[in-house]
DNA sequence: TAATATTTCAATCGTTGCTAGATTGTCAAT
DNA sequence: ATTGACAATCTAGCAACGATTGAAATATTA
């Protein structure tokens, strides 16, 4: 049954065409731009097309969301592939992670700010999700017992660093300096 | 002239109806339920009045993400008020703010993630903006130099906590040993 | 009381997410 | 090749949104 196979391989060429150009719009405009009606039109097939796909927008924005999840964790998993010491390897994460962020804000905006049901806490939390999590965990625990809690902290201190920094509510050019502050905070606190 | 001043009067109190009517909606039910029909309803006149206070939807949660940021300053004060020492100074700041921001989920989401156009950078920013986060330099300022990088990470610590677990990413029961860890980091880091 | 200014509203615009029902196209069985 | 069933796709439309226009009603002044 070929048949079968070839209109799933389309379907699922659709699909991706889909998320791909409402990553598209999304950087290139905002998230505002990228309605259901615009992206049927790029996409050039008709509305009801799009929920044969996705139940509605929110999924939309997960899919986009879950890219970004997965191009975080590799760009870690990078960063610290270059480290030369432990201490290296934690500056470097914090470094990639805020750059990740504020490098393409409206992906980390469907990651972090809008809403997209994606369940995190969960045992059944999807691998994209954990993967980037992992890599703060492995940077941290070299220098503490409770890597998970320090983990969580230090994640949900570069989350807050990123969102402050792109709603310009920090001062930018103090950027290196919080970082190395926050790295030299967790070597120092010895948790 | 008190004609004028009686209009003067009713349409300030018509306002305050406004932003405490949103308020309202937004924190028991959600943002999302707060539209400019809701509104014109519950304060019984059309939707054009709305328009006559506020420009458009958005000034209406600026408006009220105004309210949260003085009433977060003023429970940071009254919480460094209580502290016996620095130590316990940064920790109940620390405490405190995470749980206004818990405890207030829209209202903190008015204040940090919703799109408000206040400004923050600028020389114009308004007090009630800076009272926040001048409360937070003052409980930092006994450890460190340089007061301003350590207030802003340590903000962005704060809000990449609340955020990160009103979205349901990090564990709840380990709160108090983040908070313990943020403050414990500031000591020891000596910036 | 008549003229004027202000306040307020009903009605409407353009756009949104989403869906129902009609229509078209594709495929397997005759 | 023709037909009938099935799936894919579209046109048209719903209800709700933020925002605005121009007319009606009300209040103020002369």
């Amino acid at each position: 049954m070929g048949i079968a196979e070839r209109k799933g391989r389309e379907k699922a060429e659709r699909e991706t065409l889909i998320v791909a150009t409402a990553r598209q719009i999304a950087e290139a405009e905002s998230w505002e731009a990228v309605t259901i009606r615009r992206l049927a039109r790029e996409i050039e097939y008709s509305q009801p097309v799009l929920y044969a796909h996705f139940s509605n927008r929110d999924d939309i924005v997960a899919a986009v969301a879950l890219q970004g999840f997965s191009e975080l964790a590799a760009q870690l998993g990078e960063a610290v592939a270059k480290a030369a010491s432990p201490q290296d390897a934690l500056l470097r994460t914090s470094a990639t992670y805020l750059d990740f962020a504020l490098s393409r804000p409206a992906l980390y905006e469907a990651m972090f700010v809008l809403p997209t049901g994606l369940l995190f806490g969960d045992a059944e939390t999807r691998q994209e999700l954990r993967a980037g999590f992992d890599a703060i965990t492995v940077a941290v625990a070299p220098f503490c017992d409770h890597a998970e809690v320090v983990a969580e902290t230090l994640w949900a201190a570069l989350h807050g660093l990123a969102e402050l920094e792109r709603s310009n509510r920090i001062r930018p050019d103090l950027r290196d300096q919080r970082i190395m502050l926050v790295a030299q905070a967790i070597v120092a606190a010895k948790a």
